[in-house]
DNA sequence: CGGCGTCCCTCTCAGGTTGAGAATTACTCT
DNA sequence: AGAGTAATTCTCAACCTGAGAGGGACGCCG
């Protein structure tokens, strides 16, 4: 049977009740540490455990837009501030169990964003901040929430790779170190800092200089560096790529 | 309130109900060319419209076991056919107006497949057909499944790029010529036959020989080719980039 | 103020990969 | 048998990458 036929013939309502509700995985960086978005349950289910924010989405709005409402309730932010903060789909997730009151499917979204304060208790007092993504009680995520993240975090590592949307971790003006330590923190690995910039540089539309320098030289010493804004490119082309791993999966 | 007592007095109506689908955006090559699986449909809305196959997710299944299962009611096939299919899921599509007739969230989800055969209309004799890609009656898919349909295939593009899934489009055995048959029919140009060769082998666990080879050469001439199956690589590093085009913003 | 260490930015060089063309050889078709 | 086709291998120049090094600007500490 097919939506159409059921549709034509059957009254929605009685069919089994479904819901639908997106999540956020939103990441930043903060002291040099990737931090995500988490939200500690004050109700059953999963009383006490730290979930992504998410909620139900509303009758008259789209699934990105319900995801970009969550995450300004959830971080109490709204206007410049949330609208240089990258949202885009990350996957669906439904299995039949993964909540134990009703069928719930969740669309999962994916947010890079630069450093925000720390989010407000909303209405329910749940607690909420920032945690660091190491050190994450994976054990101890709701539902099936710390799946959703692994899965945030591959494509986070992935869409550094081939889209400019690094520099969505950084204020509008950055320098190529900062833009490197993105990266390093994302990847979990040191990059070679004259073959950085060398490729940084060479892509076209990933950055473009804003002709300033920092006022100052690094904490520790060093020259003051050029001053850059992100480019108008979607892709990078040629990709960074990352540093060959031993992955493949056999 | 513990967690039983709060299971117990939940009410799931309370909520707004949303129906799910899953559509399928199946891939096949026919002919040199790449073919669309779709319905056509019997009753409005859209009627008479092509549609992607598709249909509600049943209230005890995961959303990729229901794509395979609207899969399998619509091509017919079943077993080991099946089996060989690709499926993965695509993205999830969930306007608010995307149907006319109430909100429907529709988890899409893209599918390789080795050639099929045509399939048999099914109980509602909705007319069903792979249809080549290109000379889509574009608009005249019905809701937002050319959007869909596009965004399936740029996937695809993709996914040729970084992973060895070329084969799924392929039976368990194919030369190298028949493996870049499918890249230049999936990406639109040629692409060097030599380089091609050289990449391919070059890969680890993108294909391994059978040691056998074709029994006849080429239809119009050449010699026999050698006889590869798919390796055990899930990924392809390094992968094979499409040739570079003008920047596509999309 | 002067020395030391830091770090931005550039350069070099070897090794690997790619794109383009071509050579070799084994076939099919007429 | 001859012409044409195509699988496979080679060559070569251009490009890209990883690794290391150096010049020079700057902060910190004594």
């Amino acid at each position: 049977m097919n939506e159409q036929d059921f549709l034509a013939g059957y009254d929605p309502s009685a069919y089994p009740s479904t819901a639908i509700t997106v999540d956020v995985v939103a990441l930043t960086i903060r002291e040099g540490a990737l931090h995500l978005l988490l939200i500690r349950r004050g109700q059953p289910p999963y009383q006490g455990h730290w979930a992504l924010p998410g909620g139900f989405v509303q009758p008259d709005e789209d699934l990105t837009t319900g995801a970009r409402r969550e995450l300004a309730e959830e971080t109490g932010l709204g206007g410049d501030r949330l609208r240089r903060v990258h949202l885009e789909q990350l996957a669906s997730y439904g299995a039949p169990d993964r909540d134990p009151r009703m069928r719930i499917v969740s669309v999962a979204h994916l947010a890079f964003a630069p450093d925000l304060p720390d989010p407000v208790a909303d209405s329910d007092a749940d607690e909420a901040g920032w945690l660091p993504v190491t050190a994450l009680p994976s054990r101890q995520l709701a539902f099936d929430h710390a799946r959703i993240v692994d899965d945030g975090l591959e494509r986070a590592r992935s869409k550094l790779e081939y889209t400019p949307l690094a520099t969505r971790f950084l204020g509008p003006e950055f320098t190529i170190a900062e833009l490197r330590g993105v990266y390093e923190t994302v990847w979990g690995h040191p990059l070679h800092a004259g073959n950085f910039h060398r490729k940084v540089l060479s892509v076209p539309g990933f950055v473009e200089s804003t002709g300033g320098n920092t006022e100052r030289g690094g904490a520790r010493g060093g020259p003051r560096a050029r001053l850059y804004r992100a480019g108008d490119a979607r892709l990078l082309h040629p990709a960074l790529l990352r540093p060959a791993r031993e992955e493949t999966v056999r």
